[in-house]
RNA sequence: GGGCCUGUAGCUCAGUUGGUCAGAGCGCCGCGCUUACACCGCGGAGGUCGCCGGUUCGAGCCCGGCCGGGCCCACCA
């Protein structure tokens, strides 16, 4: 195959013996991140050749973190996931397209600005030039909303960008020093012109396809935030409440006892509603009862959604206390009787269906008020008049929240813009669900919950937002004879007119004097959801619209990373998308990352206050060993926050250093010459060391490709471990023999310098994507370019220099030496002991490995006499019979 | 109520199609300054693989049930 397969270049591993290599005297892992992050940059390492083809591309949709405040250690687990992958496409040969984007818009930011100026937005009120906010930092925080200085949206819009423009810098600053291979050349802001512009075309597209499409409908609406708030961002939370059970009225007076945990929406009620097969209210359906307090005659209905087990078995249907009152209303064709505006209170006029005159002068206490006071008034009326039953029991219940919120969500009508996606066609869900089904999703088992989320949705995606900081509605309305809106006919941009604030700009055919007046226009004075903008990210970055000749090299993408918690939003919306605009999935591959918990395992977020800022422990501990324990952590499963982890992959980091150090003790191998220099390995151990490391790189290799970079890290370090341990010190003293001057030394010595450096080479390769920075710190000693760029090793070039041996014999020679060592050990004497004499008792199977390996075994082993070795059935070698040579009294070193 | 994930040494986790699978690292204990590394090295102790059944010649690994942990959806009378 294949796009993700090209054809290697016949490099690997190789060696030719010339100049001393550039090893520093004193090797640190202090100061890389700073050093590399600009040699890359200067040197463009990581930028992208939008010369190739999508085929030689590797292209991935970043996602662009919220920039609110600043990024946590969960951003840097999971960006470092990421950049492993990107890093090893790139080493394999594609051209990574690996841009960077910024989420700035939406309600976050909003927040964020507010808080930080002590101001808010108040679109009516007209722009200022040259504005200075009241406050700033830290002094804005402490104003009181109700203080915040009003202004316009444009001048809102300015600070916005300001602040984000900081906090961008901050995140690309510490995005450089995690050593993200991102081409910073390609990045983005979801505010920024160009997704405003990608953002309205879609939705003008949407449009004419009628994808998209506007309706006036009861919905969930935040009245903190006053804005209609969409399914995927609900979240379901306790909430105390109390059940009240309150008498309705039949016509001779005889109660009618339903249970409801909203009695301020009493004056709403337009039906009580019990199952059809309900043999308690058989005699009721089709009579009416009215409402206690307000005397408001209405109808008792059958209703299969009314469930007999809940409560007393019949319900009060408002409009609208829940969602279940929304359906009864839709399919019982039941009157509207709205008493809830969108601020949270009750209306201030009496409805004009409340007639009595004790339910007119309740109202009138009710008007205005919050449910919470109207429900206690409410509550005390229904007492007085004795049409309460007993007291109020507490309950817990779940309410629907606004997952940024912090009031139950109220069900309000209102007219909003929403974009097909299923929720209310079979067929397009089911279109979108194989759309789904094509995707990969790493870890595999994440793809049920894209089936389970689309599976249950109920409605079409509502895109509009009562909000300001977002891209705005490309759409204005003509206004009729009376200056009232329609709706049914909205008036959109030519495509070659975007982006417009249809606030500021004027529709074709019309003059700036005819905005808001009778036959004249209005623009749509609402904003997109964030999720309408980042659901086009792959179209952003992409260069869709600017630059299609880029697009075309990487659309569709190669792979999404995300985060679990937003398959439902960013995920789905994405594949919405792109399947309307393109007919296809916007990326072949998901690759879905867990959370990080804190030690006490709970999921790591701003809300809980339990982040930890990663640039003081990328500080302390060093990016490589933060990117080692992030890389530590498969996909798709939660990781905990652990220092422990990053101190070892801080040992691992300077272990490379100091290993490489050693091996470019002996010369420094270069890239030319290959063939002679894999001929130099001719003792067994050295081959069957290269022989393991070939398996390695294959499994490795194997595991990444398929998103599996944790098992290709831990294959790797073994190996390593190994190979610092076992390895290097059984070869140590052949291959120091014979001093520096090439030509003159043995078989065997050269034997143990050539397979050292073949190993050192592919080891770097196989580590850069995890430690960018200590591998290409030590890349640099020897070799020209960045690690970064050379091709990913293989192991056709390992064998041909391992000659078809046996890795085990690696396994033996180590496992002889353990015996000796332990012998030591337990003497409790230096390792650099003698050993006069020694039998070896080696398992059958290691017989053979362990006689091919004797003489490194006795030279690493400090063995001076005679080896006797026996077989036997065992798993490991061991020593006995051993005789120390005791040591000679230390040199007392005298200072004077 | 439905669904997904998960329960292996004190801690964090590997254990790929059932047959040396009872492992690694950390931590702990003991030892050692060995011309790559004391930001190190060597050695050691530690677990009836959540529980109960079943399939099998054989099960952390497969099946059923139970218990515990996490998450998503539904449930707002």
């Amino acid at each position: 195959m294949s796009a993700l397969n090209p054809e290697q270049p016949p490099t690997g591993p190789t060696i030719a013996r010339t100049t001393a290599a550039q090893v520093p005297d004193k090797v640190s892992l202090d100061g890389l991140e700073a050093r590399w992050d600009a040699a890359w940059s200067a040197q463009g390492t990581y930028a992208f050749d939008r010369t190739r083809t999508r085929e030689q591309v590797f292209s991935i949709d970043t996602p662009p973190p919220t920039v609110s405040g600043s990024l946590h250690v969960g951003h840097v687990f999971s960006y470092t996931h990421t950049d492993v992958v990107a890093r090893f496409w790139r080493m394999r040969g594609l051209e990574v397209f690996y841009p960077m984007g910024w989420d700035d818009n939406g309600l976050p930011t909003e927040r964020r600005v507010q808080n930080y100026f002590g101001v808010r937005c108040d679109p009516s009120l007209p722009y200022v030039e040259g504005y200075t906010a009241p406050f700033e930092g830290a002094a804005g925080k402490s104003v009181r909303a109700a203080d915040q200085q009003p202004i316009s949206r444009r001048n809102f819009v300015e600070l916005c960008m300001r602040l984000t423009a900081e906090d961008e810098q901050q995140f690309e600053a510490l995005w450089r020093h995690l050593g993200l291979s991102v081409d910073w050349s390609h990045h983005y802001q979801t505010i920024g012109r160009d997704a405003q512009t990608v953002a309205q075309t879609a939705f003008v597209r949407n449009l004419a396809r009628a994808e998209a499409y506007t309706a006036e409908a009861p919905g969930l609406w935040d009245v903190t935030f006053q804005t209609a708030v969409a399914q995927a961002e609900l979240e379901a939370r306790d909430y105390p409440g109390a059940f009240h059970k309150v008498a309705f009225h039949r016509p001779d007076g005889s109660p009618v006892y339903i249970e409801t945990t909203r009695p301020e929406l009493l004056p709403a009620v337009v039906a009580l509603i019990a199952h059809p097969d309900d043999e308690r209210y058989q005699h009721l359906f089709g009579t009416t009862v009215t409402s206690p307090l307000f005397g408001v005659e209405i109808p008792v209905l059958a209703h299969t959604m009314a469930e007999p087990e809940k409560g007393v078995g019949i319900a009060m249907c408002c409009t609208f206390g829940d969602l279940t009152d929304v359906q009864w209303w839709r399919e019982l064709q039941l009157p509207t009787r709205s008493v809830l505006t969108r601020d949270g209170r009750l209306t201030r006029e009496t409805p004009d269906w409340i007639t009595s005159a004790a339910g007119t002068a309740l109202f009138i206490q009710l008007a205005g008020k919050t449910t919470f006071s109207a429900r206690t008034i409410v509550v005390d009326a229904l007492r007085e008049a004795g049409d309460l039953d007993g007291e109020p029991v507490a309950t817990q219940r779940k309410a629907n929240f606004y997952e940024r919120g912090d009031k139950p969500l109220e069900i309000v009508t209102s007219r909003q813009w929403y974009i097909r996606n299923g929720g209310r066609d079979a067929e397009l869900r089911d279109t979108l669900l194989a759309r789904g089904g094509e995707l990969k999703f790493h870890p595999d088992f994440m793809a049920v919950r894209y089936q389970n989320w689309v599976g249950g949705l109920n409605g079409d995606w509502l895109v509009s937002r009562q909000r300001f900081f977002g891209v705005p509605i490309p759409v204005w309305y003509p206004l009729d004879a009376d200056g009232e809106p329609r709706y049914d006919v909205p008036i959109a941009p030519p495509e070659s007119a975007l982006p417009i604030d249809p606030s500021a700009d004027v529709p074709a055919g019309y003059t700036p004097d005819q905005r808001g007046v009778p036959g004249g226009f209005m623009g749509d004075p609402d904003i997109m959801d964030t999720w309408a903008t980042s659901s086009l990210t792959p179209q952003i970055a992409g260069g869709w619209l600017a630059d299609p000749d880029l697009f075309a090299r990487v659309f569709p993408m190669n792979l999404r990373p995300q985060g679990q918690d937003i398959i439902r939003t960013w995920l789905f919306s994405t594949v919405v998308r792109s399947h309307l605009e393109h007919g296809s999935l916007p990326w072949s591959d998901a690759a879905i990352s867990g959370w990080i918990l804190d030690p006490d395992h709970k999921k790591m977020s701003k809300s809980k206050g339990n982040v930890v800022t990663p640039m003081g422990l990328l500080e302390e501990h060093g990016s490589d060993a933060l990117r080692y324990w992030a890389a530590s952590a498969r996909l798709g499963t939660d990781a905990a926050f652990e220092i422990g982890q990053m101190k070892i992959g801080r040992r691992l980091a300077i272990k490379v250093l100091n290993a490489s150090k050693f091996v470019l003790a002996f010369g420094a191998p270069d890239e030319r010459a290959a063939l002679l220099d894999a001929d130099l390995v001719t003792v067994p151990l050295d081959r069957a060391m290269l022989a393991g490391l070939a398996d390695v790189v294959d499994r490795a290799t194997s595991a990444l490709e398929q998103y599996d970079h944790t098992r290709a890290l831990e294959l790797t370090e073994t190996f390593f471990w190994a190979f610092c341990d076992d390895y290097l010190e059984l070869v140590k003293d052949r291959a120091y023999a014979g001093g520096a001057v090439e030509s003159d030394v043995s078989t065997g010595t050269a034997s143990a310098r050539a397979a050292l450096g073949i190993a050192l080479d592919s080891l770097l390769r196989l580590f850069a994507p995890v430690l960018p920075f200590a591998t290409e710190e030590v890349w640099s000693w020897w070799r020209e370019g960045s690690v970064h760029r050379a091709p990913w090793p293989t192991s056709g070039p390992l064998r041909a220099a391992a000659r078809d041996a046996d890795p085990s014999v690696v396994t033996a020679a180590g496992s002889a030496l353990a015996a000796l060592r332990k012998v030591k050990s337990r003497a409790k004497v230096s390792m650099r002991t003698e050993i006069a004499a020694v039998t070896l008792v080696v398992p059958t199977a290691l017989g053979p490995g362990v006689e091919v390996a004797l003489d490194d075994v006795r030279a690493a082993g400090r063995v001076t006499g005679t080896i006797t070795i026996e077989t036997a059935e065992a798993e490991s070698v061991v020593a006995r019979d051993t005789e120390l040579v005791p040591a000679e009294p230390k040199p007392v070193e005298l200072h004077i």
